[in-house]
DNA sequence: AACAGAATAAAACAAACGTTTATTTAATTC
DNA sequence: GAATTAAATAAACGTTTGTTTTATTCTGTT
């Protein structure tokens, strides 16, 4: 045998891809071998040659594509001419919204990092910092019109973001809490957690914002 | 060449866990062969095997005497007749100090939880249960005593473990911050987030008993 | 109808894997 | 000082790994 009748490359890409995140969220990435991808797609491990060269590079376009996402996302959440606590709001909200979405690409992600090349790991390095850079200046710019009150702006920002990142972790999709509830938990909590004095009424506004995106 | 002058089973068992422990954190337990792990105690990879039954046995010992050590751990540590908000402190001080203190086993223990066999991840997510359900039951202590405010005491411990957990991620000793100046800010960032209200004098206590801890 | 090329199968590659076996040496015991 | 136990080596086991090579089949275009 050989082509397959209705084989399409872009399906077969498209398949390896989901197959892939899948395979690698629940084994991990060295422990998914090409062979186990191959039978899950429904194809022979040489075929997958004809898309990605190399093991690697099929994670690092799966991260790379991940992150670009999640930038991309939030420069279309991004609210313009907004308070810090407005901002916050939709960071932490896009925040969440797409990590739970992409559970597993997002697990992915975080924990497979040790297998890129050096110059590939700064690569997503480099595009994991600009993203935490934009929390950072939301942080600063509400310290500094006294709306917030932090003592230090980059751990801050590490703690949120570890602390909305878990939530995948422990979330499970139509149990006990909708992804609406647990934005809205979270949101409280972080509003608390950089001691935000919202303008009266403007507490309503960020809520009803979360609300809308969850 | 057989016994080597000198050899102490003892000693090499020693050497082979904190070989293990800092090759798992580096490369992860699938990337980490017995041969690397062989050479890096200076040893031949059979003489693992008079040590550990298998490459997972190993895996499961280091996990679950991490998990006890944390356990452990906050036995000690956990105040007597004190306040919710002490308690807390308690916690919190006694989580971020143990982790920082073992970032390779806190690596290994949250990422290799897939390589464990179903009844040996069981085990493993008991005992972290029974820890996180310490936490819990002092939140819920202060949500009723009205001295916390707080949504969900289940998704409020959850985002705290991460959040603090997530310190190994970043924190590097020596560097910016003390462990002692982290261990502040991260309970400042809880008593914040849970709405902690503290009596009169309690903050100064509260604050004390972390840098003594820290 | 012929053709170009995309897509796949089948088989094989060398290297590396966890583990086992048989053996040798060092330290301890009687 | 002989017997025994503990600790390690050296070599090999069968399997699996990521990857390459080669050949074949199907699809879309002319």
């Amino acid at each position: 045998m050989a082509r397959t009748t209705g084989s399409d490359g872009e399906k077969t890409e498209a398949a390896i891809r989901e197959a892939a995140v899948s395979l690698m969220a629940r084994f991990g990435y060295e422990a998914m071998s090409m062979r186990q991808l191959a039978a899950e797609v429904g194809v022979q491990a040489a075929a997958l040659y004809r898309y990605f060269p190399t093991k690697e590079d099929l994670l690092f376009t799966l991260m790379r594509e991940h992150m670009e996402g999640l930038i991309q996302a939030w420069e279309s959440a991004k609210p313009v001419n907004a308070s810090p606590a407005q901002r916050l709001s939709a960071y932490v909200a896009n925040h969440i919204a797409f990590h739970i979405e992409r559970r597993n690409a997002t697990h992915v992600s975080n924990m497979e990092l040790r297998s890129l090349s050096p110059e590939r790991l700064t690569r997503i390095l480099r595009m994991r910092t600009a993203y935490e850079k934009e929390l950072r200046g939301i942080l600063r710019d509400g310290a500094e019109a006294d709306i917030f009150s932090i003592d230090d702006t980059g751990l801050t920002a590490m703690a949120l973001i570890q602390m909305m990142t878990g939530v995948i972790v422990w979330f499970r999709p139509g149990e006990r809490l909708s992804i609406a509830e647990v934005t809205t938990t979270y949101l409280a909590m972080t509003m608390r957690l950089v001691g935000a004095r919202m303008a009266t009424g403007e507490a309503r506004h960020v809520h009803e914002h979360a609300q809308l995106r969850a």
